[in-house]
DNA sequence: CTTGAACCTCACGTTACGTCAGGCCGTACC
DNA sequence: GGTACGGCCTGACGTAACGTGAGGTTCAAG
């Protein structure tokens, strides 16, 4: 049987069922050098099966989110190959692709919407209608030019590298003040809760940059996963229950809410 | 100078500028005889210019849906020679497509966020994350399989079709008493204006699916627009002002505000 | 009447795999 | 310890949906 520990390994077979991915496009990524795999099986003169490594997939996300990005996969090889790159810039550049690609989801529901109201009216639909429909289509799967990549680069880098390590130095600082009312036991619609409730909401949607439905996956996330990396989102949960009634003494709603 | 008239045409470049589709695409899909033009000009003896009208451009809207619900250009140009398909079942279709896509980048954002913190921290990052994220990433640009789609196709047609009916005819009706109220001077606070501020967000949120994104690019739209196929949205604007105020007297939010 | 931009028709090139074909590996079972 | 069979291996050719010229034509403005 396949094995669960740490030092994992997995077969073509098993990589691609658990990513999504067709064994034939590892197989490609393997034959263009994008994505070889660090290990083999056993092996004497034919040639072994494929062994990937915890670091091969990895890597394998780096190589799928500049793809999402719309680098070729001969550009996704030269990014990756030239030392000065950073994988955490690369999930950044992807989380604002995706962002924006949201935006454009909304934009293209609501013409969408209004084009089918109006053929379900039996309506003359003008068209400029379906035009704006088309338009909002075709620009979702375009990719951004190079100045676009090197805008958002900068803006990532200036805002984000110091206002995150902020934000994250105080999330403990909170939670440890929140910790102490706690087993004070105080009452969470008391002021001084009602306070770190406030402070807490605007950390988190500094966080998820405000939007609802992120907020809800991410709250659905910690009700449902023990351990995000290596938090123990379990041993959390007394203080979540605690915040949620402090919530809602305040009368605050999270935008997932 | 191009015209704006009604039976307006466009020439291929023209069209192309205004969808962001290219030229190539648009003589692609006549090569195939997908979409091919209505119009050429003048052209004794050698090939004309391309001329789209305005039943080319709505023919090119399916064509795209389609395309975007994973059909090929081949399988699409079958549907649409198929003579009992119905245009609005496409948009609907798409529809669905485009909000379960919206609903898979919110889990990829949650991811990747995820991912850039863990990231960030120097944590070690555990190969789950990793394989969670590319996941989720996979079946972004996953279609749907035929069963799929019959399944979505028949819910559309049972729940949408009447539904949608007895939606739209009480939105007369509901417009016609707040015009009453209107006329009469009545404040918007008042219980009977309240109640119609109640249904009036009732009604709203059926069609946006009470997504905040949704709702909230749809007011846009309204704002912006001076007018919606054959709607006089400018001649609504001051009921939508009257509305608003109903809203703000009730405590009411629409969910994209 | 000319001129430049935009259009026309071939026609071959490209990306990221899909899809066989024919043979090898590994492990579960007897 | 043999064997069976699912999964893996390496070629190698196929494909969808255009991209990218080459070389000639059309059209609206001046």
């Amino acid at each position: 049987m396949p094995q669960t520990n740490p030092g994992q390994l997995w077969k073509v077979g098993e990589l691609a069922g658990r990513t999504g991915l067709t064994v034939r496009t590892l197989h490609h990524y393997d034959a263009i050098g994008l994505l070889s795999p660090s290990g083999r099986t056993g092996s004497a003169h034919g040639s072994g099966h494929r062994l990937y490594t915890a670091a091969d997939v990895a890597r394998l996300q780096q190589v799928l989110s500049l793809k999402a990005l719309g680098f070729s996969l001969e550009q996704v090889s030269e990014y990756l190959s030239r030392g000065d790159y950073d994988p955490r810039q690369v999930v950044r550049l992807h989380l604002e692709r995706v962002r924006a690609q949201a935006a454009e989801l909304r934009e293209i529901t609501a013409r969408l919407t209004a084009l089918a109201d109006a053929l379900d009216r039996q309506e003359v639909v003008s068209a400029d209608e379906f035009l704006n429909t088309i338009e909002g289509m075709t620009m979702l799967d375009k990719y951004y030019t190079p100045e676009q990549l090197e805008q958002i680069k900068a803006r990532g880098e200036q805002v984000g590298e110091e206002r995150i390590r902020e934000v994250e130095a105080e999330w403990p600082r909170l939670m440890a003040a929140v910790q102490a009312e706690m087993d004070a036991g105080t009452d969470p619609a008391d002021p001084k809760v009602q306070a770190f409730a406030h402070k807490w909401v605007s950390l988190v949607n500094e966080f998820t940059g405000g939007d609802p439905g992120i907020t809800a996956s991410l709250r659905k996330m910690y009700e449902t996963e023990d351990r995000i990396h290596t938090m123990d989102v379990k041993a959390m949960r007394p203080m979540f229950e605690y915040m949620n009634k402090a919530f809602a003494a305040a009368g605050i709603k999270l935008p997932g809410a």
